[in-house]
Order: structure tokens, then sequence, then C-alpha cells
DNA sequence: CTCAACTAACTATCAGCATAGATAGTTAGT
DNA sequence: ACTAACTATCTATGCTGATAGTTAGTTGAG
């Protein structure tokens, strides 16, 4: 149910076509929430038949045509009304950790690959959040500016304010998936200090 | 498909049912994953279709039936397959990330009350954790015990080991999560000093 | 001019998971 | 003897998301 919201966000700044955006979402957005094109345009469709956007063809080149949406009264109303409930949290599932448990069971130098892996997917991600976090503070995000232009100078501070505080989650996350990784590696460099033994328990 | 590598590591320990698998995710193997009841039937029967699993008609009662599964060498092969490969990471989709990103849309109060609410989510968490952690070091984890029953003494402390980083790794989550979410409320606090300001951005 | 890359939208299929409910037998306490 | 709680298994429905296509028009570089 979040993608739903996630598009009313975008579309909240400037209305958009569905391949607008899935650019979106290809791209900074994308560090924050993703979705395949495959699930945005039938989930546009939902939305307008809710009553939450509408769409207008527009011309695209001599014979093109594409479908521009545009947020519309219950669809900022549904949105604030999103944002002021309280989600439920889903169980725990986090097949990495699940790994983990059992890794007694892996070859050491596999379980080395995979923990330097998850340091590393994690690396990449921080430093996107982290640039995020650069471009908010020295005004050179475009997603943010074109959202400020649409609220009060007085509001800005605010606005900006929320978004770092987004990217600070995740790179503190991040951070904190790494330092695990990293204690796992020194883990395993004490559990087997020579070359590789028999993999089977 | 991670599901089938969380029954085949509980059913590695000692042969069980659909209802004893069901019950180790309703309780401490819940913590690290999760799955219902209608979810984990089907997978065994797939799983014995596949030959990783044998299943058994027992007695229960006197006209009760049960059927005990246990792992076969495919099974087992298959785990320490899994265990072996690289897994591919989801993009992001966070939704309380997401909101926190559009938290300028939000009633103050709604928000402070689901911030407040992440942190006791993850304090939660975070005590289950840490409990489980001390049941490792003081040696009453019953799950731990029956696993360690089945491997040579000289591979406890390493399985041991293993068990406690996963959880090690769950508590840091919590605690960067918890932090986060104490640094959203005092950030409110900042924004928004007198009282309640109108909602609409 | 033409070809590659891009824009735009849509379809199909499948796994995972949530939710809800159905059915039937068992056990323990009153 | 009754009944509540538990054990055991199964089914149905629906959403989300991943993957992998298809179709058609547009734009820009060489």
């Amino acid at each position: 149910m979040s993608l739903r919201y996630a598009l009313l966000a975008l579309l909240n700044v400037e209305p958009m076509t569905g391949y607008d955006l899935y650019k979106q979402f290809e791209s900074s957005v994308g560090y924050v929430w993703h979705a395949p094109d495959s699930q945005i345009y039938p989930e546009l469709r939902r939305m307008e038949r809710d009553g939450l956007l509408e769409g207008e063809e527009v011309a695209w080149g001599t014979k093109g045509r594409k479908r521009q949406y545009h947020v519309t009264g219950a669809g900022r109303e549904a949105f604030r009304n999103w944002i002021n409930t309280q989600l439920d949290y889903p169980r725990e599932r986090d097949p990495m950790h699940l790994k983990a448990a059992y890794l007694e069971w892996a070859d050491p130098d596999s379980a080395r690959s995979q923990l330097q892996a998850h340091a590393e997917h994690y690396g990449a991600r921080l430093i996107q959040w982290q640039q995020k976090i650069q471009e908010i503070d020295g005004g050179t995000s475009d997603m943010l500016n074109r959202r400020l232009a649409t609220v009060p100078a007085g509001d800005h501070s605010r606005v900006a304010a929320f978004k770092r505080f987004t990217y600070e989650g995740l790179t503190s996350r991040a951070e904190s998936e790494i330092a695990w990784a990293r204690r796992g590696l020194a883990l395993l460099d004490e559990l087997y200090p020579d070359g590789e033994p028999p993999t089977a328990p």
C-alpha cells in the first residue's frame, strides 16, 4: 500500500506521467523507495479510479500521446491521512541475519566474501545517502528545490530538515550494517585462524 | 525463497511437524524469521516433492495423525549450497523512512507519536534480542542447546558465536533505529516549539 | 537517412506473504 | 461430562513485487 503514497508524494510536487515517475524511482528517489514500471502504471490507473488522481492526455511529438497525472483534493487528503496513520511493522524476516545464524555451515571463504559483500552493499548505499545529505545542505537537490518552490519560504527549513532526517536514518542504518559485517569478518578470522578447516559441521 | 532454508535450518536440528515449526516461528525463532502456518504447510509439501525432506505419518492420540519431516541428504546439500551463495539485496523500500521524508505534511502530534511508536517497537525488539544474547552466554538457550547436541564439542563455541553474532547485528540495528527516532522527536520539538501550528503545508 | 537510444505504456507470470477461516482431533481442568 | 485451550493441517483470496517480455512513437548523432 505504500507505493500509492510514494506516488502521491511525488505528484504533490508536480504533475507527471507514469514514465516520469518510473524515472524518479530509477534514480535518486529510488534510494528511498523503488518500484518497477509494471507496478506503477496499474497503480496509477487504480488511483485515478479511486479519485486520488486525474489523468490527462498530453501530446507528445506528432502522433505520440502520454498521460499526465495530477493529484486531486481527495488525493491530498488520502496522503495526509496516510502520513498521520501509525504504520504496522512487519514481522522479522531478514535473509542475511538468518544466514548469519547458521554460518558454521558455510565455507569460511564464502562466509568472508558474503560479509564483505554486505559491507560493500551498505557502503555503496552509504555514499549515495551521504551525497543526498550534502545536496540538501548545499541546496543543490533538484527534487527538494522543486518541492520547496511549492511551499511558503517560512516552511523551507522544515521541509529540508525532514528530508535530511530521513537520509540520516538511512546512513546510520548503513553504518550499523557495515560495522556488523566487519565484526563478522573479525570473528571469522578468530574462529578459523589457519586456512580452511573441513566444511561439514 | 528463504523460508525454505529457515525450515531446513530448524529441521537440521531434529525432525519436526509443520505445527512444531509454526510454533518455533511464533516464539523465539520468530525474532529472526517468521512465517504463518499457511505458508509453512505448503512449503513443506513442495520441499518433500523436491526431495529435500521426507515426511512420515506419526500417530497422535488414538485417531490423530501428524506428519513429521526430516531432512534428506539432498536437503542438507541444498542448505549448504544456500549458505554459500551470495544473496542479492532488494531495492530500498522502507515505509517509515518514506514517511519521514514527508513529515512536514503530518500533524506534529501524530508525527511525535509515530516516532515514539518507532522507538518503542525497536525497544521491544531490542529487549528480546538482548535476552537471546544472554541466553546464549548463559547456556540456557533451548534452541542452541539442542543444536549443540548435534555437533562435536570442539565446534560448540563456533556455533554459539555465530548465533550471538546474529543477535548482535539485530540489537545494533534496533539501537540505531531508536536513536534515529529520538533524534526525530528532538527535531520536532525544535521545529514546532509552541503547541501545534496549522497542519496544511 | 537511418539506427540506436530513449520515451511511453502495457501485459503476463510467478513467488512471497498477509489475512481469514475451515476442519478435526486431543488434553487438561472443573 | 463438559468445555476451553491446544494441536494439527489445510484452503482461499488478494496484494506486493520481481522478472521478462511486447508494442509504438521520438529524438539525436553520424
